[in-house]
DNA sequence: GATGAATGCAACCGGATTTGTTACGTATGG
DNA sequence: CCATACGTAACAAATCCGGTTGCATTCATC
């Protein structure tokens, strides 16, 4: 595994208990199918179940949920609720001299973040249940 | 810095230059600009060299310059320039042993791709002259 | 031709990030 | 009571990244 395992890893688990929304998982079984550590698992979807994207129980008999509709979850839920900015990084903390060099590099920022806000609006195009179905979801039929 | 500070440093090299396309620049000037080193400058805009969006010339009078016109230049040049794949991350080593698990997985990563190209052609909508100029680009108006 | 200035490139260092792992606390149901 | 499973902290190994140094190469100028 590379960088981005974390939003992949989401994405796969999401996606995989999109087909039986009510049962539940345990960070152990997730982590035997996704090849990876319960630990792991549960860092990774601590945060899906602080977005509301998951719920999760204690002790016996306990594990992880969907805790929404597999419909209503989108791809930028996910990707929100990791919180990694791929795009827009850093809000600039050496100021330059140059005010002109101080403007461009303000529009260089504010491009990045828009592409960012480009990025998510495409995510929130697809929920988990389209990536588990047949479409990759994009298309969706509006008003056909 | 943090990360992305190679797409955010050829972003805002390449939208300075555009500025005067004829002016040839050092290494050593973009970096004082930049707030880098040379070297780095140099790491990245090699890059960008081989794609064929600048022109480098060693010697004495040397430095780099724009090899196309601002406004031929897109973003997505700028990244697929890179070569880092934000989104897609790996082909997918670790072959499952349920089939229906390698197929969710395929599912997947095939999304992460649709999805990055839905980026490459959000950036190919802005222009390194866009940047520059006033406009952020995006709102071209084309018919009207 | 000698010299200075610039790129090209390889090697290395230190810090940050990420993943994996162990260990322990806590809650919960049987 | 106790087995189970989450929650979290701590640590290690690997990777990545920016920065730095050094040296070879190329080219304009003297």
């Amino acid at each position: 595994m590379k960088r981005n395992s974390r939003l992949s890893l989401a994405l796969h688990t999401l996606s995989h208990m999109a087909g039986e929304p009510e049962r539940v998982r345990t960070s152990a079984d997730i982590a035997a199918h996704a090849g990876t550590n319960p630990v792991v698992v549960r860092r990774v979807l601590g945060k899906l179940r602080d977005a509301g994207l998951l719920v999760s129980e204690k002790g016996h008999s306990g594990g992880w949920r969907l805790a929404q509709s597999p419909h209503s979850i989108t791809l930028a839920d996910i990707y929100l609720a990791l919180d990694e900015s791929l795009i827009a990084s850093d809000t600039d903390d050496t100021a330059p001299q140059c005010s002109l060099e101080y403007a461009l590099q303000r529009r260089v920022t504010g491009v990045l973040q828009e592409i960012e806000q480009s990025l998510i609006a495409r995510l929130g195009e697809t929920s988990i249940a389209e990536v588990r179905g047949s479409g990759h979801g994009h298309d969706h039929p509006r008003e056909g």
